[in-house]
DNA sequence: TACCAGGAGAAAA
DNA sequence: TTTTCTCATGGT
């Protein structure tokens, strides 16, 4: 990808819409649950489901696996898909634990603790990058559907890339920067989510006005 | 009413 | 190997 391109697309992004306070939670664990709890899922009704954990007192990975699948399947159920998703936060739980919880992971360097993540079923490479971006601080970049669209429509990839192929470009154009992939991120959610008031249909017209280098 | 949301895995082709 | 199907609540 075109490093000064990515990077002025950042600018404009930033410009308009300003710092996101991305994550949006209290613990590196809690940023973790959300991550499995917020795939295709809107973010509101994942703070319903988290809410629900933390009136069970059920935020922390022991208490999580101490209740039983389906009442933790209920307490997820405002987060959408609440069987799969609680059988994947089972998992996730479970690794957590065998791994030596935080510290455990911490210890390891970013390509190991990226595929023992991909190991556990349900992390696949976006909710692996979200942990390692916004949990580890690892200079990961996230490529969800929003990055995609959009940077296909401005014309900076074909389309057809796959996640590896993108989260690489990113990271070679932009440099290892922990800070800058959690803002670039979070501003391409929140422009992904934008529509257009004056055309309607177009959610990249305040990009392009904002960015002449695109 | 129809569609989408900060995906991933299994099944089918 | 690539494409399609399934999971599901809640807001617009």
């Amino acid at each position: 990808m075109d490093a000064e391109r990515t990077r002025a697309v950042y600018d404009a992004l930033f410009g308009v819409y300003g710092p996101q306070h991305w994550w949006p939670a209290d613990t590196p664990f809690e940023v973790m649950v959300g991550a499995v709890l917020t795939q295709n899922t809107a973010w509101i009704n994942v703070e319903r489901a988290l809410a629900r954990l933390r009136e069970r007192a059920a935020l922390d990975a022991e208490a999580i696996l101490a209740l039983a699948p389906d009442a933790l399947a209920d307490a997820l159920r405002p987060a959408g898909y609440f069987n799969v998703k609680a059988r994947r936060l089972s998992a996730f739980c479970e690794f957590f634990l065998a791994a030596g919880g935080l510290e455990g992971l911490s210890a390891l360097e970013t390509p190991p603790l990226r595929r023992d993540l991909l190991g556990v079923k349900g992390v696949g490479p976006e909710t692996a990058d979200d942990m390692l971006l916004y949990a580890f601080e690892r200079p990961v970049f996230v490529v969800d559907a929003y990055t995609r669209r959009i940077f296909t429509r401005l014309g900076l990839l074909e389309g057809d890339e796959g996640y590896e192929e993108i989260r690489q470009g990113f990271e070679t154009a932009l440099g290892p920067d922990v800070p800058l992939f959690k803002e670039y991120h979070a501003l391409v959610v929140r422009h992904g989510k934008e529509r257009c008031k004056t055309r309607p249909g177009c959610v990249d017209c305040v990009l392009r006005s904002a960015c002449p280098a695109v």
